[in-house]
DNA sequence: GATTGATCTGAACGCTGGTTCAGTTAATAT
DNA sequence: ATATTAACTGAACCAGCGTTCAGATCAATC
């Protein structure tokens, strides 16, 4: 038996991605098997190779997919000129980016050491830009006066990190509605850096 | 050849815990092979069967040990009463605690995935156990006016994500001092629990 | 209705994985 | 000296790995 009917290649190609992309969050790029995949999406091993030159490149594409996606995305954001309301419009679209994407979320930081050292630099290197994004961020509203904050290098990788971690634990259908959440936490992220702190 | 001189069944144990830590740390449990550790050590893959059941236990045993420790240790800590005065001490043992254990720290997270799920719910009860200590603290806090969050559970999960992260960048030889990271921490810790924020 | 080309199968390739085990070695006990 | 035993080797086992490829199948084209 080959294919069944029609000409699949349009739907086959994303699923496998789909499909590489649950299975490598789930139970890790190393310990996830071709066949695994390619069971997942009702084909022979042999055929994921009509759409990816190895197993190592479906491992970067959906790491190089997403950090590209972020970063087109906050691109495309209009950010308020005011210190205090660009944190707040930064943390609702870093919690509803990451939010959506918890498994993407999930391998672009176990799966890293996995990459080729050529594949993990281009990752770094857009890693690196968010990072500088927030950091100048910061900067900015220290400057201004509105953040008061020990150290601004500190507090950026400690802010991402809170916000990050979050995909640990939230659910969309648990207590807090998103909504809620991003309420939250800008009220956090406000006392984090310092907002209203006293001189 | 077999064994060169002397007893080594009090070296060999340690040193086969060691070498599969650093290099589950580097290349993740499902990458690293039985032959891999034992190269390491100085032994043919075989001999580690001496030690341990199988690579799931050598696994397990880093990952129970490491929780086991974590929470002996803070048993042993004298907490002050006070709030703030805890929440510092809290910042400070918890930094200096995980900053000594890189790597354990590492695959603690990373790694829970591989365990069996009987071996899974042994650590995921002590993870748990941990984050109720957190969560008390802050509770505690919260009821005595000393700390002004928007909801106590998500500020503990934010608390322990933010000092958790350090690891993934701080290095002993970088700029920062230990000392100075815990100072710089403290104060982050305080104002994102909003001591002495406006009521 | 014959041809073509994209899509997929099924079987194979060479290799490596965790694990086992009979046998070897050297320290210890007799 | 001899026997015993813990520690280890070296080779093997077999299941499974990523990957390849000749051939089968079907949609589209002429």
């Amino acid at each position: 038996m080959a294919r069944k009917t029609g000409s699949h290649s349009e739907i086959t190609g994303p699923k496998i991605k789909q499909a590489a992309l649950e299975l490598f969050a789930r139970h890790g790029f190393a310990a996830v098997t071709m066949r695994q995949i390619a069971a997942r999406v009702g084909v022979q091993a042999g055929a994921i190779y009509n759409y990816t030159p190895d197993k190592q490149a479906l491992l970067f594409d959906l790491l190089h997919g997403h950090m590209a996606d972020l970063l087109t995305r906050w691109a495309e954001e209009h950010v308020p000129h005011d210190p205090v309301a660009a944190l707040d419009h930064f943390v609702a679209f870093h919690l509803d980016f990451h939010i959506r994407r918890p498994e993407l979320v999930f391998i672009s930081y176990m799966e890293l050491r996995n990459l080729t050292e050529e594949n993990f630099k281009a990752i770094e290197e857009k890693r690196s830009r968010y990072e500088k994004i927030v950091y100048d961020m910061i900067l900015k509203g220290v400057r201004s006066g509105d953040f008061q904050v020990p150290d601004a290098k500190i507090t950026s990788f400690a802010l991402i990190a809170m916000l990050t971690g979050v995909v640990d634990w939230f659910r969309e259908d648990g207590r807090l509605s998103s909504d809620e959440l991003t309420r939250q936490y800008c009220a956090l992220a406000r006392q984090t850096l310092g907002v209203n702190a006293p001189a």
